[in-house]
DNA sequence: GTCTATAGAAAGATAGAC
DNA sequence: GTCTATCTTTCTATAGAC
């Protein structure tokens, strides 16, 4: 009974953070103002300013996070098995972490020009990472004499935009369950990198 | 020598469409000012209002003269010939037509959520044109057994989304001419609609 | 921790001179 | 056809009361 009424920064913030997420991919990250993000979130407009120094920081907050939990998800995973099995566990991975954050995935490829060079430069770099992981993948296979691309690199960018591709089109309740989508896009990608 | 100094319609016109493709591909719709695109252009702000009723109908005029010429380029290439035949003439158009108009392109895909509602319907009405005529030539194949996709529309969106990603990263004069991204993309895209 | 109030800058769009 | 000047609105961010 210490607390006094009005505070609530440990729920507060984190709303914050959804708020703008949720609006920020609805609309974009400039045309969104901090007075809809606290409209949104039932506070004043220089109430934010208690979570963020400002309104380029709160972008490059959700996006690093965003990829942060890409990465750590990914690195969670078990890594064994053979190359084909890995490159179908990256699918279904790959496939079922984006659409369950459609919201931040949204974001984190759509509003990479509206970051500060020093903080593009560091939403790159992870993304790198994550990328890295599915090309090591194709050039096992490679190796291994299972996969035939001529060029690692462009078939991890092709895999890439092939599968992020999903969330610009599934909706839950729709016509195909989420499995039956993996499913199909794994079919797709072990043909397309097949000998 | 009738005309007066200053009196460049014919000219002006095309460089603000131009500009203001340049600049919203750059830095987004909502990022770019008025201010913004007339210094491109290297005239006052009041003046752009010459060759645009407002801010919105010049992000649709640009997005719609793209599709329409999209559409119409594609209606100009010969249809005849088998489903193979067609895919793989779909997949170089669609390559080829789009590194040409990167700036275009990124805005007919980024900029979707700042149409107004009834610029959005006949944006998407001219999208789904196009995207039709790719899901036709799947529909043809699949119908003569020559392909095998479980799915003609999620294939369909699958490959759009891979072949459209070309232009997130491809770079004139880079490791790769066209010819040769264009000849892997092909490998991957008849593979995987292959039987 | 949140509020009201506001500073200061910048936005879209218009009016009228030349 | 373009200019300067300006209206009006909206923006980010801050200051200080409670």
């Amino acid at each position: 009974m210490a607390r006094k009424t009005g505070s609530h920064s440990q729920i507060t913030g984190p709303k914050v953070f959804e708020a703008a997420a949720r609006l920020f991919a609805r609309h974009g990250f400039a045309a969104v103002s901090m007075r809809q993000i606290a409209a949104e979130v039932g506070v004043q407009a220089g109430a934010l300013y208690l979570y963020t120094p400002d309104k380029q920081t709160l972008l490059f907050d959700l996006m690093r996070e965003h990829m942060d939990e890409l990465l750590a998800a990914w690195a969670a995973q078990d890594k064994g098995g053979a190359p084909l099995a890995q490159l179908e566990a990256f699918v279904r991975f790959h496939i079922g972490f984006h659409l369950d954050r459609s919201d931040a995935v949204f974001i984190a490829y759509m509003e990479l020009r509206n970051l500060s060079d020093e903080n593009f430069a560091a939403i790159e770099g992870l993304r790198k990472r994550y990328e890295d992981g599915l090309e090591e993948i194709l050039h096992q296979g490679q190796q291994a004499g299972v996969f035939q691309v001529p060029d690692t690199k462009l078939a991890m960018m092709a895999l890439i935009a092939m599968l992020t591709g999903v969330n610009t089109w599934y909706r839950e309740g729709g016509r195909l369950s989420r499995d039956m989508v993996e499913e199909i896009y794994w079919d797709m990608t072990r043909k397309a990198v097949a000998g």
